[in-house]
Parts: C-alpha cells; structure tokens; sequence
DNA sequence: TTCATTTCCTTAACATGTTAATTGTTGCCA
DNA sequence: TGGCAACAATTAACATGTTAAGGAAATGAA
C-alpha cells in the first residue's frame, strides 16, 4: 500500500504560500506609496544590514536566484537607489553599494514596516511566533549550522 | 524610539521563502520528469481532490490568482490534461475538469510526492510538524472560520 | 605558457506573481 | 425596458522565479 498525499489543505508548501501572502499583504501596501516591490525592498535591507557586498554574497543573503538579482541590481541602479562597482582585484566580480536616496527609502519606512512586523508577533505570541521561526529554519537547507 | 526591523536572518518573510524553497526543491525536482510545473501540479490536485469545478473556486482552492490560472488553464487544456466548458445557466461562468491524461499524471506520482512529504514529517517529527501547520494557518487570512 | 576548468555574472526563454484595464454577462431597479 | 452596478474571465504590462546557455576573467595543472 502506498502513502496517499495529503488533503490540499493540510498541504505544508500550500499553507507556506498562503502563510506567506498573509504576511506579505500589509508589506505591499505600505510598499506600493515607495515605487519598489517587495524583493527590492528585501535587497536594500540587506545593503543596510551588512553595508557594500559582492553581487553573489548579496543574492545569498536576499534570498534571491542570481538572474533575478542581475535585473534588480539594474532596476535599482536606474532608480538610483544603488551603486556597480567591478572589483579590481577580480574583474568577474561585482561590488553592490546602498546609496542616499536608497537609504531613505529604508529609514523613511522602517517603523511603518516593524510595527507591521510587530503586529503578527503579537498575533502570534512570543512564544508562538520563536518557535514558528525555529520550525521554519529547520525547513531551510541552507540554514543548517 | 520606533521599533527596529528585525535582522533579515529572524525576518518571518524570509524565513518563509527559504524555507518554501527548502520544501519545494525535491518537489521540483519530481515534477521536472512530469513536464508540468510546481503550480500546474498544484492545480490538478485540487481537481482531482475537489472534482470539476468553476474557475474561480479553483483558483482559491489552488492559491492562485486569477490572471495565473487564466494562463495555467489554457496551459493545460493545450496539454489536453484539464477541459473546459461554460456554464449554459450562467455563461460568464466556466467549468474546469481533469481529464484521464492528468488524473494519469498525478496517479503515476503520488507516491513519490508522498514520499517526500513524509521525509519532512519524519525529519520534523509529527508533533512539530502539525505545530507548524497550525502556525502557518494562523497567519493566512482566508483560513478563520 | 597553454589550455581546460572553474567562477562570477549576464542573457534568453518561458512560466508565474501582481496590478490595472477591458470584455462579455447577469441582475437589479427606477 | 433601459440602463447601471456587480460579476466572471481575459488581456496587458511589468517584475520575478526558474532553468539553461553564453561570455569574460581567474585558476591550476601539464
């Protein structure tokens, strides 16, 4: 006898895309008066959080597929919110950098997006919303020391 | 003093991503024999779960938003996997129903999709597991009742 | 040095996500 | 009945996800 699946909607990579639109949802909103979308945001964050870093190391850390960040990494220089530098030392490599005006758009809308944030955690509880984090890291392949 | 963004390491909206890309990437890697995608798989499933339905209920029921399905519809009615018929009471209304190649599809890789499904359970343990799912349900809107 | 290999990045092609505008139907109500 | 709001579905436009192929530069071994 072989295992069924399960119902559709006990489905894990079903309930962690709707999870995922659940939580997105308040973010695109406060995102949509900024002109930059969700994985945009998620770059510039990174910038702010480690400061300059190669484009490689900055896919790793936003989560993103290299295509993808190849054509944010354009859209964001054309807005100006980033800048390319090509690495002497390496001419393969690239150096990605925050700029001014990238920079506000992340200060300008940090305590909109954390009281978001902090909205779920009280939602969820603490406690909850810890071991939700816990149990989602053990998920992540890439996570594991 | 606003509150602080999170460190994208602790950000539950990357912790979802990545841990989706945990769970979908042997899913992925099944379906790549099957010719259909990740969310062609999703929508036959609904099908074969539910039986012949509007489009619009199978939207919701597969996550997905309507222009997606528009396309992933006309998709597989090409592959000649899904039909689709109009409603005679209500001919805005269109009805959508697997037909015998796709039921085949989902028959011949059920067990091996459960099987991976089971890898996470058993890696989670079946406590943690259904924690999580009760988790993700909390933080997806359309799942209150 | 030479050349195969590896690495970093880009481009291409197709599918989906997302929002907005559009089309065709139905229902309602003045 | 005539007209308008509401609804189902499509289409359009742009951004991203995903896989594969391509280009340029560095690396290492013969």
């Amino acid at each position: 006898m072989t295992k069924q699946l399960p119902s559709t909607s006990r489905s894990l990579p079903i309930a962690l895309i709707r999870a995922r639109e659940g939580v997105m949802s308040p973010i695109r909103d406060m995102l949509s008066e900024t002109g930059i979308t969700e994985q945009q945001w998620r770059v510039l964050r990174v910038l702010v959080e480690f400061g300059r870093m190669d484009a490689k190391t900055l896919a790793d850390r936003s989560s993103l597929l290299f295509p993808s960040l190849t054509r944010i990494a354009a859209t964001l220089r054309d807005k100006g919110l980033v800048t390319q530098t090509r690495d002497d030392k390496d001419r393969r490599r690239q150096f990605i950098e925050i700029t001014a005006n990238g920079q506000k758009i992340i200060d300008d809308h940090s305590p909109q997006a954390a009281q978001i944030v902090a909205g779920f955690k009280t939602a969820l509880g603490d406690d909850d919303y810890e071991r939700l984090l816990d149990l989602l890291a053990r998920l992540d392949p890439g996570a594991d020391p």
